[in-house]
RNA sequence: GGGUCGUUAGCUCAGUUGGCAGAGCACCGGAUUUUUAAUCCGGUGGCCACAGGUUCGAAUCCUGUACGACCCA
């Protein structure tokens, strides 16, 4: 960092001297705003009227390109919408056209004039008035190749924005699948809600919580690492149908699908059940896809599938029976110590539950690639979920997976504030994630009475992996977090 | 946590068997009135991620550390 630190200084420098030159001239190279005319896609869209009324046009952006010809300059901008040639001639700008010496390639000018092709046919912007926006003082990545280096991309996004456009389109898709998301279930008839992201007691979750501390009220607080406990909350108040787009936050590892900090949504509906909330999921994903995408396909990594209702469901505990050739509701602790071994899972820290949601993972998970709902769970890693109505081993539950990858977790949502109780009690008792303490205002608000109802939960950065095609979380999280540098 | 790979100029990258640190773009100076990766001439810029070691001599070989990517856990 140090190495170029004396090249950066002397850039600087240069154009500082510039600064200087400019507040000579009584220019202040930070003006206040542009009153802006047209957007360089706009101007493009209509250049044809444009160009007939001989419409004086001001248009601002970015240089990021200086061609210079003695008496006349070539600069490339760009805005947001789209590029833009301009083209300045001293015998048109006269004593003003030096001043332009004094920009710079990354510098954002404001400029005014008459919209012309040139003879290669490009629509450019022949100058008759250009003023500065703000003064670069600083290199851009090279024009041509971009950035690439992937730890600078991610440290310093705006440097990935400004070399790479495609990026920023990424980003803008993501934020058109938060609206569609959004507006599916707006238009289904559910009400979005905001609830606590700090929390007293965490829950909802398998995760380890960020702790903080309040220091007006003299406590530890958590970030939420799911809103579960407080949606259904709202349940049990009479909403009927809520959901949110929340920001959760686990404490732990990050790699090419976890972030620490990460979006989900969450949705309950009352008086539904699990089987009611696949047909919803069945919806959502063509309502996603029909508005996404030319086609109900869809490619992850080289991969394509289709979705096609109703999606492929298989039984969880008959997959992973059939693939360990014994029944793992039965199965007594040494035989899954001994799967785990098998699979190169490292089971000593491990409870029941998570050893065989690990070999679940491993041995199921991971070779679905079509579209299936993973239905009926063990109860055992399942401490929120309603028993199953026909095995009472089970609990009504599904994921739904495509790629390898979960997508959605939903649940016929536990409403009997007992059967919760004993849940909770045996999951602090086995130590596991998820759990510090037992949250008994949510077991007194499920006392009052919460009516039968299914809950969902979808991961938007996955699910934004997926459906634009990006290898790693990273690509569709705009800072992602990394290691201190140095 | 483990394994593999990477880190050389602001950016993108070369660097042969261990023998003076390179290119393109960017930047600086000059020329240039339709260029568009403009062109032409000249120039500045590097503790080769960091710390040790081997060697007459290390960007290059060895060990460790940091950061990153991928794979595994």
């Amino acid at each position: 960092m140090t190495l170029g630190f004396f090249r950066i200084l002397f850039t600087m420098d240069e154009r500082l001297n510039k600064v200087t030159e400019l507040h000579k001239m009584k220019i202040n190279p930070y003006p206040y705003k542009y009153e802006r005319t047209h957007t360089f896609a706009e101007l493009r869209e209509s250049f044809e009227k444009i160009s007939q009324t001989a419409e004086i046009v001001a248009s601002c952006g970015r240089i990021l390109a200086v061609r210079g010809h003695g008496k006349t300059v070539f600069a490339t901008l760009a805005d947001e919408s789209s590029k833009m040639q301009v083209y300045l001639r001293q015998d048109k700008l006269g004593d003003r056209f030096k001043v332009f010496e004094l920009f710079d390639i990354g510098d954002f000018i404001g400029v005014k004039g008459n919209v012309f092709k040139t003879k290669t046919g490009e629509i450019t912007i022949l100058v008759s008035d250009f003023t500065i926006l703000a003064k670069n003082l600083r290199p851009l990545p090279e024009k041509w190749h971009g950035l690439k280096d992937i730890e600078i991309r991610y440290r310093k996004r705006y440097l990935d924005l400004i070399a790479n456009p495609e990026i920023r389109e990424i980003f803008k898709e993501r934020t058109r699948l938060v609206g569609l998301i959004r507006r599916f279930f707006d238009d289904h008839g559910f009400v979005e809600m905001e609830t606590p992201i700090l929390q007293p007691i965490y829950g909802g979750g398998e995760a380890n919580p960020f702790k903080t501390y309040y220091n007006a009220l003299e406590r530890d607080m958590y970030l939420r690492i799911a809103d579960e406990l407080y949606l259904k909350r709202l349940i049990v108040g009479g909403y009927e149908k809520v959901y949110e787009i929340c920001r959760d936050f686990r404490n732990e590892g990050i790699d090419r699908f976890h972030n620490p900090e990460f979006s989900m949504i969450e949705v309950y509906q009352a008086y539904t059940d699990y089987e009611g909330i696949m047909d919803l999921v069945e919806c959502f994903m063509e309502y996603l896809l029909d508005n996404l995408s030319d086609s109900r396909t869809m490619v992850f990594c080289d991969r394509e599938v289709e979705f096609k209702r109703p999606f492929k469901r298989i039984k969880y505990t008959e997959a992973l029976n059939e693939k360990l050739g014994f029944d793992i509701l039965s199965a007594k602790e040494g035989e899954l110590d001994q799967s785990c071994r098998t699979h190169g899972i490292d089971y000593k820290v491990l409870s029941t539950g998570a050893k065989i949601d690990k070999l679940f993972g491993e041995l199921i998970q991971k070779h679905i690639i079509e579209p299936t709902f993973v239905i009926d769970h063990p109860k055992v890693i399942s401490p929120l979920a309603k028993v199953h109505r026909k095995d009472e081993r089970l609990v009504e539950r599904f994921e739904f997976i495509v790629f390898g990858t979960e997508l959605a977790n939903a649940f016929s949502e536990l409403n009997d504030p007992v059967e919760q109780r004993k849940r909770f009690e045996t999951q602090l008792a086995q130590k596991q994630e998820g759990i510090s303490e037992i949250d008994e205002d949510f077991l007194e608000a499920l006392e009052y009475g919460m009516p039968p109802c299914g809950g969902l939960g979808i991961g938007i950065d996955r699910l934004a992996m997926i459906m634009l095609n990006q290898p790693s979380i990273r690509d569709v999280i705009l800072f992602p977090q990394l290691k201190k540098e140095k």
